[in-house]
DNA sequence: TCTGGGGTCCTAGGACCC
DNA sequence: TCTGGGGTCCTAGGACCC
């Protein structure tokens, strides 16, 4: 059983991306609004609660959503600058209650109030009054959010226990509740029971986490394997001492993308990698850290994932290093029946780069290190194809539904629809009235992208 | 108009070393 | 000439989470 001495809050921020949208989109509010991707092959990120009355959910297909809902709904891109900015706000106020705070996600945290100052007791109604204060706390520091709370013995209940009275509600599981509260609930509420672990349970009779607590630990490792057996045994059973870590490092850093219709020429593909590896660079410079393995990733049109993946002798945060394992991964695979997504991550991360010239001096493996003279480092520079997927695919004007812009005589505002050549704004932020719409040639100079508005002071 | 993008962890097999 | 077991690293794929 959990250590009863724990006690442990997780913290969940209700539909948060669509009420972003919405408090920063006055004339959305109280109306079904889905974020996510608004392409033909998108899918939801999150539905507004308005929209999930329709039977919008997340992850559903967005053209799926399109046709659950009713005219009117907004389907908007995401704006992740936005979520980061008010995310941030919500673990600061959590760090003033305990230090002890495991951001795992931009809308979710977990926080051990053991390890607070004065940290509230399980007696009478303390917790709910305290978690209560938190609450209002967070709805006045973001604009109007709200979040739901579980507090319980351990991180497993504690997010469970935010699940059971959403949105902007508080559950506390006392110690002792654990297994009335866990053993009525589907397997699929237990964490790492998804698809495939629920269809193999169900396979034995097993529905509920009360079935599964009644399995032995060896059969369940029989049929899972030795890690997941012991977990899923465990959990079945309540017993969850895996501590609150402040910070994880990361392990891996990647870029994907989904093309709106799938890619056969190389040339193209090509052309994607070079901005990958940029965009991967950047990211490797900003985090300071260096990567040893490069992995191309694909997908194909019947949603088939292969991946291959090279490990440098040297660790290496250079673009044009990555690009060139990237391409002659590539060059190793057919792409001749299309490709629907491409990805390329790098792994096997550290602190310290351990360049290409510090190994050649070591003269270790020349060939490894130069291991394609048809792909050299100066092409990289080059333009590459001028004709990305997305321009040559065409339809689109390059303003995103949703995207906060500037209008030099209208002010500040966002795109409400674009196509044909046209983009409709409209003129509203998150501390006006719902404001007018007008639309404008999509190469219109006075219009310009913006930062998402402060809705502090905006 | 079927199925995003960014991650983590696990397994299994082969190479290689002792 | 034949045979062994353990450990580590690497690659590919898959389940799962938000």
């Amino acid at each position: 059983m959990s250590d009863p001495r724990r006690c442990i809050l997780h913290l969940d921020l209700d539909a948060f991306f669509a009420a972003v949208e919405q408090r920063d989109k006055p004339s959305l509010r109280g109306r079904p609004v889905v974020v996510g991707g608004t392409g033909h092959r998108g899918v939801v990120s999150t539905a507004s609660y308005e929209a999930r009355v329709y039977g919008a959910r997340s992850a559903m297909p967005t053209a799926e959503a399109r046709r659950r809902c009713p005219p009117g709904t907004a389907f908007l891109s995401t704006r992740f600058a936005a979520y980061r900015t008010t995310s941030t706000v919500v673990m600061d106020i959590l760090r003033t209650r305990s230090p002890l705070v495991e951001q795992v996600s931009v809308d979710e945290a977990y926080v051990d109030l053991t390890a607070g100052e004065d940290p509230p007791g399980w007696e009478g109604e303390e917790l709910e009054r305290w978690c209560a204060d938190l609450l209002a706390e967070i709805t006045g520091a973001t604009g109007g959010l709200t979040a739901s709370v579980g507090v319980a013995t351990s991180k497993m209940m504690a997010k469970l226990a935010s699940e059971m009275d959403k949105p902007a509600g508080t559950t506390v599981v006392r110690p002792g509740r654990e297994l009335a509260v866990l053993h009525p609930l589907p397997v699929r509420a237990v964490p790492g029971v998804g698809p495939a672990t629920a269809a193999r349970l169900r396979t034995f009779g097993v529905e509920t986490v009360g079935d599964l607590a009644r399995v032995s630990r060896s059969d369940l490792v029989a049929i899972f394997g030795t890690a997941h057996g012991e977990s899923l045994h465990r959990l079945g059973r309540a017993e969850d001492d895996r501590p609150v870590v402040v910070e994880r490092e990361a392990k891996s850093i990647s870029v994907e993308e989904t093309f709106e219709t799938d890619v056969a020429e190389r040339a193209l593909l090509d052309g994607e990698l070079v901005r990958m590896a940029d965009r991967l660079a950047g990211r490797l410079e900003a985090a300071a850290t260096f990567a040893r393995t490069v992995t191309v990733k694909l997908r194909r049109h019947d949603f088939t994932t292969q991946t291959r993946s090279a490990t440098l002798p040297f660790a290496t945060g250079d673009g044009t290093v990555v690009l060139r394992e990237a391409r002659r991964l590539l060059a190793g695979v057919d792409v001749s029946a299309g490709v629907r997504l491409l990805g390329l991550g790098v792994s096997g991360l550290t602190d310290h780069a351990q360049e290409e010239l510090l190994v050649l001096e070591g003269a270790v493996h020349e060939e490894l290190l130069l291991p394609d003279a048809s792909s050299p480092v100066e092409t990289v520079t080059e333009a590459g194809p001028t004709s990305t997927v997305e321009t040559r695919l065409g339809g689109s004007t390059g303003w995103r539904t949703g995207q906060d812009v500037h209008h030099q005589e209208h002010g500040p505002g966002w795109v409400w629809g674009s196509g044909r050549g046209r983009v409709t704004v409209r003129f509203e932020g998150p501390r006006t009235a719902p404001g007018p719409v007008r639309t404008f040639h999509a190469d219109d100079p006075a219009l310009a992208p913006a930062e998402p508005p402060d809705w502090r002071t905006g």
